[in-house]
DNA sequence: GGTCGAGTGGTACGGTCGTACCGGTTGGGC
DNA sequence: GCCCAACCGGTACGACCGTACCACTCGACC
């Protein structure tokens, strides 16, 4: 079962696997992720997805890999489309937090599945260099749009790790506030750095 | 089944069940709280899980309550026992990470675990009670700490979501280095508002 | 001593799961 | 026209799952 698709038609049945799983992350997590549920998805008897996947880490690292790229290059197409401008720290936040977690993603179960995917290296070890790059992407994306809003060199670190653990906060809590929060806690982190480079560090 | 257990003997049972409960999240996550692995890791029959659960929510929910309760009461007790006293910002870090993760939980499988407990209030309703209640016990814990340390004041909310987030992102990074990251990370935050505090914001 | 309810424990049902198997089909190269 | 690989798709197996059932034991109370 090597599977290397040399057919058109092999190409496009793996693709539609993919998308399946993709879809399947998103909306519920990498847990979410089944041989049936995928086939199903995409339309397939069951037989495909052992057919063009070793096993089932496979499947769940490929609908990981591509669930990142998509939103990835959708995020990078609507950058290199926002204009170079000066922009508020709770404009920008709320940019920042787009970037991050897609504008499409609004509901708790949506902000669940995205925290499960970061983790699915966990149980599918197989996922791992996927998100590995797509956190390195992620950074790239935050640094050009903080350049792009007038907030350069804003280390992106650990501006990240405040939007991801605002919004896990806030999915403890309920609710539905995890964006907000999350905007909130990014546009202070900006005001604060503005404040700080307006009086350089004690004469 | 409404199991009210009125029994010495049947406490005893259950609280048996939720301490392997708790075991198998802190060890595995929720999602390896099963009726059979519980009933194994307590060493009682399967048929003992469904008597004193509603169901497997109500299961895992206990789990991730005492989970909660035991590590966080330890955690209480050894701030007791911490003397009032001025301590770097480093040594004051190490302390926060050591009370938000326990000093026990070094190895990635166990933070995968422990991000997963966070999460489980998604997949498992029932445990969401639990968890909000641990979320501010953790930050009040958190809040008493430092004033001990010498950092009074300091927003508990931004710095366990730096925390978190720190913690997080080391993970997908792997390698273990989740502890460290997020200590220097803490250290960080606690060392810039030092500094704010000294230079008062602009005459 | 009899009753009654809490607790016990073995067993079973219906379902989903990952994965394997295998005969059938197709389409491009000789 | 044939062949061979890629591909297809139905089916099956064994494992584990949540949950239900039920005959049983035991201890307290009338």
């Amino acid at each position: 079962m090597p599977a290397p698709e040399r057919t058109a038609r092999g190409a496009a049945r793996r693709a539609a696997l993919v998308t399946a799983a993709a879809d399947l992350v998103d909306a519920d997590g990498p847990a979410a992720v089944s041989h049936r549920a995928v086939a199903a998805g995409a339309g397939v008897p069951l037989a495909a997805t052992t057919y063009y996947f070793r096993d089932l880490d496979d499947l769940v690292a490929a609908g990981v890999e591509l669930g990142c790229r998509r939103e990835q290059e959708t995020a990078a197409a609507g950058l290199a489309d926002l204009p170079h401008r000066r922009r508020s720290a709770a404009a920008t936040a709320g940019l920042v937090v787009d970037t991050v977690l897609t504008p499409q993603r609004t509901t708790d179960a949506q902000l669940y599945a995205y925290y499960e995917r970061w983790l699915a290296s966990g149980r599918h070890p197989a996922a791992r260099p996927a998100l590995q790059a797509a956190r390195e992407r992620l950074d790239a994306l935050l640094a050009a749009l903080l350049d792009r809003c007038g907030h350069p060199g804003v280390p992106v670190g650990p501006l990240v790790a405040l939007l991801d653990g605002t919004v896990l906060s806030a999915l403890v809590e309920g609710g539905g506030q995890g964006r907000a929060r999350a905007t909130a806690a990014v546009a202070d982190l900006l005001d604060q750095r503005k404040r700080r480079l307006r009086e350089p560090s004690r004469g």
